[in-house]
DNA sequence: AGCATACCTGAGTAAAACTGTCAATTATTT
DNA sequence: AAATAATTGACAGTTTTACTCAGGTATGCT
């Protein structure tokens, strides 16, 4: 039961972008450099999380992206469904058509709560939230120094 | 984030080994007839099972495998951990030297707590009360007819 | 004893998913 | 025009998943 690392690398991009913009695009090159993701494989993420609404793109030079709406108004869950990372746990009821469970299905239920406890938690965290928690990160390793 | 379906096959026969078990022991070739499993792929997982101190296994004619504690005193969660899927949805996370995470770690408590969640919703459901509900439905579905 | 039943074990394998790379293009600013 | 940076699609290596296959071992029954 993992996250991929596409979600996880697309929610440490998402947190990078809004730490580092202040209103200006922040460019995939210097999430790229800042987080170790290749910059490539970022290129992929940023095209679904356009498409999703989660950022959006301006072109040219000083261009980039920015976000498409405050940061207290994404969840997580969002980022992580923009990049087309399902959060139900099985695959017969990931289906719009419902699941055809039928009387073999005796642990639906299971699963079905199951996707319910994942999509509740990740919807109750908000983008301001992780990117203030990692300004105190940050404050506090200075402060050591 | 799917429940890998080694996981989903060990629950469902577990149900099913504790619905039709009444102190008997129950063979495999009769859990994969009624479950559509293949044998020799719950064999496998019955092997891991009994490791698990979940089952315990009578060999011979007549033999099968039988429950190793009462049913009300196995938890979903237990059932996972025998067939060695984890529940940690983060590799970094799942090591026993703790996670190396530096300060590129930023989504670590997010991840830590989903997978808190994960364990509690599991470790919350028995296998006594999945059997129940496996009878219900099996007993609405004959009224029916 | 001999046979049938059923558990037990390890090796192997096809398909899918994951995790990216590569090459080429389009749009914008300077 | 030249430089920057997003955009797109194809593709490839690796790993994981979901099994199968080919045996072996223990037990009870006749």
């Amino acid at each position: 039961m993992r996250m991929s690392t596409k979600a996880q690398y697309a929610v440490r991009a998402m947190v990078n972008l809004n730490l580092y913009s202040e209103g200006s695009p922040v460019s995939l090159r210097d999430i790229s450099l800042r987080e170790s993701i290749s910059l490539t494989y970022l290129e992929q993420l940023f095209v679904k999380l356009r498409r999703g609404q989660i950022v959006k793109s301006v072109r040219g030079p000083g261009g980039g992206y920015l976000l498409a709406r405050p940061a207290k108004e994404i969840q997580v869950d969002e980022i992580i469904d923009s990049v087309e990372e399902s959060l139900v746990p099985v695959a017969c009821m990931d289906q719009k058509h419902g699941c055809v469970c039928d009387d073999h299905c005796v642990t639906h239920n299971v699963w079905h709560g199951l996707g319910e406890k994942i999509r509740d938690f990740l919807a109750s965290i908000t983008l301001e939230e992780l990117t203030q928690e990692a300004r105190n990160k940050f404050n506090e390793a200075k402060g050591k120094n």
